[in-house]
DNA sequence: TTTTTCTACGGAAACGTTTTCGACTTTTGC
DNA sequence: GCAAAAGTCGAAAACGTTTCCGTAGAAAAA
């Protein structure tokens, strides 16, 4: 099949090449007899416009790009999996772009999306970027960026996050109502804007009903290769403590394991909560307690809010700052 | 910072815009003096390619298109990682597209790609797709296809796929060697390339093993919602199975449900084994007996050979039939 | 009738590259 | 000293669209 384009029908039909151009798009300048002719041979030849010829044309790619650390994550699937139902609803195409946690990577990445490849640019930062200006530099370029859940606070854009502060807050308190006297934090990467908010949310947890804090208490560990060492040390102490909350459904399978081997009674003598979106989070013994934040909706907000900005001319955003809620759902691991 | 293009870095110098296209290409006609300064000017004004026009010139887009049932789920994520941690060292671009399983969603998809949007494409064919007429055009408009676990075997293209009889036979065997006298195959789609020899790898060690086999000890759980109710009714039999081999991950989960419910005790009455790319199989209870599929090897090696593809003038494959071996990973769930 | 307004379409420029074809200058070979 | 060969660059076409501008004829208005 010789590949068809807009001088071919043209030529096939008698007509201009701008005569079938606006004939495929319903143009009002011509008539409905030519249209018809027109959109039959194309049918006919199954003419598929090319695409990078309009997107040159018309300065508009009706593509996104995201921009994410990795996929192979419950988490930051599902979102993905949000994102592209609504960019297909919309005729968008998704170019997906792993950081893999890696800021150069994120920073060249950018970079090269500011060459007009896209025409918005959908992030959830790396970890261990701490630094914006690649950011910057891509929205002067003129391309719309949205974030979700590890936002760039400093940005006037549309940000999707989940209630981490509350969240937190309300898990912290769950596992003080069951009894725990004494509440390890475990998380990662501090500096970013959704782990920073469960640790405060835990903080204020514990001030509000009486447990002391101090900076033993939250832990840190960035490091995989460190995390059960560091664990078993803090759980084979003599004033160990009774209850982990975990902001990151990473580190959330670690407690099963340092438990198993130390001896130590899940749930009866440890109790656990942890950020996770995990399938399996029921089928685990104890089942495990956790906070799971919506995903597929986070996708699905963030996909809007990015194609209301590439749709509309005026400036503005659809919400410029969602919090959408993630719920607790209580299971064995945290019960008394 | 307004954008600047090829012409603006001309005129800039005093020089032709296609002095400047063969200066940023190191082409050899061009002195080095004058590559020095478009260069050094390039860099200054942060001069960014446009992507489209290139690909539009050349007729190459540096872009591949990924056609897959779904993402959020380990196997394809692994995948999908794979692929593209390929595709970035090779810098080359991947369009993401989800079927959701659906055969008219991927057709759609496929006639776009026939376009000129991508170079090639990397698939996996939905579960309810069995005529393959649209992924045959798609190759007729000259755009390279290639295959990973759920393939299209009739092609003559590279296909990806895990040694699947080997290992059906290899964990059937297992069940049996640790004292299983009735096995079930519980499977998905069985039209499929996968599940398929899986179930043929089944039946042969059955068979090897003198252990009797009818249809009803095969069963074909397509929808969600039937699984659990099916699998009660099994297992509430008096002569009911007293092993289980799955052949799909999503399937996995729910023995251990079921034999909470029905009192059976695991791995005591009922041993199981499934393939399974999950990260917490070692954290159920009983921890998950597993053939898991290298899958982000899986993902590199389709990408590979489609980049060999793409690179080559000569027609050829680099590996046309790739089986690449899974592994058995004996935890409790099937241990005497 | 003449003038104006629509209707329906064509010609050509434009988007930002790459590449073909030449052309001019300098170097090389004899 | 002269032809051939290198070396270095420019003009313009081409990729496949969209859109600006123009215009012929028909219909409407005067």
């Amino acid at each position: 099949m010789a590949k068809i384009d807009i001088k071919g029908l043209a030529k096939e039909l008698n007509i201009s090449p701008s005569t079938v151009s606006r004939a495929l798009r319903d143009s009002h300048e011509i008539s409905k007899a030519t249209i018809g002719r027109v959109k039959a041979l194309a049918e006919k030849l199954n003419y598929q416009p090319h695409p990078y010829a309009g997107s040159l044309r018309k300065n508009k790619t009706r593509t996104i790009g995201i921009v994410v650390p990795e996929v192979a994550n419950n988490f930051f699937a599902k979102v993905f999996s949000g994102i592209e139902t609504v960019a297909q609803e919309n005729n968008y195409h998704s170019l997906i772009y792993l950081t893999h946690d890696d800021y150069d990577k994120e920073k060249s990445i950018l970079r090269h999306l500011e060459s007009g490849r896209v025409d918005g640019v959908i992030m959830s930062i790396a970890s261990n970027t701490k630094d914006h200006n690649h950011i910057k530099a891509l929205m002067e370029a003129d391309i719309n960026v949205v974030f979700f859940d590890r936002i760039g606070e400093s940005f006037t854009t549309t940000k999707i996050t989940t209630d981490d502060y509350e969240s937190a807050y309300k898990a912290t308190v769950h596992l003080i109502q069951q009894g725990c006297k004494k509440v390890l934090h475990i998380t990662r990467f501090l500096h970013q804007t959704n782990t920073k908010y469960r640790k405060k949310g835990f903080i204020k947890a514990c001030k509000d009903n009486g447990l002391p804090i101090d900076d033993t208490w939250i832990l840190e560990l960035n490091d995989d290769a460190l995390v059960e060492e560091a664990l078993t040390d803090i759980l084979s102490q003599p004033k160990r403590p009774d209850g982990i909350f975990s902001a990151v459904e990473t580190l959330s399978l670690y407690p099963y394991k340092v438990c198993k081997t130390l001896n130590i009674q899940m749930p009866k003598e440890l109790k656990l909560v942890s950020f996770s979106n995990m399938d399996a989070a029921s089928f685990l013994v104890p089942s495990l307690t956790s906070i799971t934040q919506p995903a597929f909706e986070i996708g699905k907000a963030v996909a809007k809010a990015l194609f209301y900005q590439l749709e509309k001319k005026k400036k503005g955003f659809l919400q410029a700052d969602t919090v959408l809620p993630s719920t607790l759902i209580v299971r064995e691991s945290s019960l008394n």
